[in-house]
DNA sequence: GTCTATATCGCGATAGAC
DNA sequence: GTCTATCGCGATATAGAC
């Protein structure tokens, strides 16, 4: 048995989320979130780069890359394969973890830093994502707009998720979105897409 | 006649442009900045709620919101009234600065901190876009996709036009992109979007 | 305009794992 | 022995308070 707990990292988020949620970010210093978990503050800049970064240090969402490089079987369409993917993710890591989820959506919210950390980590999902994409073949600027409107989608489909009480599945809210995108971008002028494939 | 200079504000974000140019972003400290300006640390607090916001400070992207509220016809087409704001944003603000933008996205490109509170901003606008369509009376989902969708195409064609050396305007970009994004959605399985009908 | 808290991080030492 | 996690000290810059 060492004379260091091996659990340091998690310990250190614990306590932060702990901390977090009685007084606030802002109002948390780390010396507070180090002391509550029996560490040094020079400890705590080892396993994070700084303060924000102790509240997404699990990275949940950057799986979503990872399982769409992954499961990808060579010839799906690419959208089809985002949108299996997306609400396969939102069916086994989210679904289910509704309140938690908020709670930690009500950190993030309340501040700046926060929300600009947040959004960072989307666009490394995107950023992946596309990178996938353009390794299956997709011209850069296609793989680039899919993994973006993938980004959108599942960040607007969370949010209505979040902010809803009626019993919808975050997946089937992402159907829905994607349905409310393709009907609104179907008055677009200019060269119908190829409803059927022609090779 | 004031004791003061009347543009502080200018002359700080040309000296940080500089310093952060010569220096890198991290290395260059607020004194510094204030110094070759010849004015406070105060000062430049004042200005600016952080060492980032310098610069942000113009705010190109927010003007896009506006532009959308204050322009729109009322019974335009959403997505194609987005296109257009987005087309006409580009020829007046962005078209001809390809190497000023280029030098300041080399800038923020090379800093975390700067990356994220440049998400942070396209996410503003897109809040304020989603905002606007929401007015329209679209649906809260539907103008949220179109307002991502608008600030992934915005994100992807500026991407695409600062790394290209052609001749292309980044308003063709745009409209390529949109374009791109629809052949890719079309494959999509769910209920068709509306046949097209134009007027 | 000055003062101060605190985030951040470099350096050297130490304790245990292998 | 080497390697890694941890510690204590201290320096500097940001950012907000007074």
């Amino acid at each position: 048995m060492s004379r260091w707990q091996p659990d340091a990292r998690e310990r250190l988020e614990r306590a932060a989320l702990q901390l977090f949620t009685e007084q606030g970010f802002a109002a948390t210093t780390v010396p507070q979130i180090t002391q509550r978990a029996g560490l040094t503050t020079r400890t705590f800049f080892r396993h994070f780069a700084d303060k924000r970064e102790v509240l997404f240090g699990s990275d949940e969402m950057l799986r979503l890359g990872a399982v769409l490089i992954a499961e990808a079987p060579p010839d799906a369409d690419p959208a089809v394969l985002l949108i299996d993917s997306l609400t396969a993710f939102a069916a086994t890591h989210l679904e289910g973890r509704r309140a938690e989820i908020r709670q930690r959506r009500e950190i993030i919210l309340s501040d700046q830093g926060l929300r600009e950390r947040d959004l960072r980590k989307r666009d490394a999902v995107s950023e992946t994502v596309r990178d996938a994409l353009t390794k299956r073949g997709l011209p850069p600027v296609t793989a680039a707009m899919l993994a973006g409107t993938s980004a959108t989608l599942f960040s607007v489909a969370l949010q209505e998720w979040l902010d809803s009480d009626d019993d919808r599945t975050l997946a089937s809210i992402m159907l829905d979105g994607m349905q409310a995108l393709r009907a609104a971008l179907g008055h677009v002028p200019g060269p119908a897409p190829a409803v059927t494939q022609r090779p």
